[in-house]
DNA sequence: AGCCAGGGTCTAA
DNA sequence: TTAGACCATGGC
């Protein structure tokens, strides 16, 4: 049987975009995508922000460092793997104190090499440094998620590995920071709605290409 | 009750 | 390089 071609990287974006429209961005303050990043690790994004609200704003990163590990460890207790993610938040917030806690400083670095610095952080994987990367500091690293793999599967992509799926999108949509975080915000908020484990396809708006392509 | 949540690290083969 | 155990808590 031929399958029909399907979807680009830039039609499912335009897609996405039709069904949710322009999506917001993460956090004006690069040190509150860097907290929340970590406490969203295998936690539902409710969680994180139940536990953010709890602390009435989340802490500079001069803050976290002030602080007592226990203090840290009490922030992230709500979502889970606290003492994990205690470490990789201190750990954030000195390595962004390495550079005056100026995003403009870390700007200047390249690209490879930011983001090597945040996997050598312990509790900082692909999907976290990318994270950063991008919603804080505005470089064009493509955040392959749960979701994104979920959905790609779902259209009927063959993609392999995080390469390929990266591959996908980088070489589907334009090479900016600002595409490529709208395009996972979408993606996202997709996921949340209807692309979970348990997918809710009868209100989907992608259900055609679905259905189509999973024939 | 038991699964699920926007992951990451170790280890063993 | 890949698979599986483990990490911890809250929501539904």
């Amino acid at each position: 049987m031929e399958r029909q071609a399907v979807l680009s990287a830039d039609e499912l974006y335009r897609e996405l975009y039709k069904a949710y429209g322009r999506p917001p961005w993460w956090s004006q303050d690069p040190f509150t995508v860097m907290f929340q990043a970590v406490l969203v690790q295998n936690t539902a994004w409710s969680s994180v922000q139940k536990a953010c609200a709890a602390l009435g704003e989340v802490p500079s990163a001069q803050a976290v460092l002030a602080l007592p590990v226990e203090e840290v460890e009490n922030m992230a207790r709500p979502c889970g793997f606290y003492k994990a993610k205690a470490r990789a938040i201190r750990a954030l917030a000195a390595w962004y104190g390495g550079y005056g806690f100026e995003r403009r400083a870390v700007q200047a670095q390249p690209l490879k090499k930011l983001r090597g610095e945040l996997l050598n952080i312990k509790g900082v994987g692909a999907e976290t440094a990318d994270v950063i990367l991008l919603y804080a500091f505005y470089q064009p690293a493509f955040v392959v998620d749960a979701y994104t793999r979920r959905l790609l599967g779902r259209l009927g992509l063959d993609l392999k590995n995080d390469g390929e799926v990266r591959a996908y999108f980088e070489a589907g949509l334009p090479r900016s920071a600002r595409h490529y975080g709208w395009c996972h915000w979408l993606l996202l908020e997709h996921g949340i709605a209807f692309c979970r484990k348990r997918p809710r396809c009868a209100a989907c708006p992608l259900r055609a290409a679905c259905a189509q392509r999973l024939k």
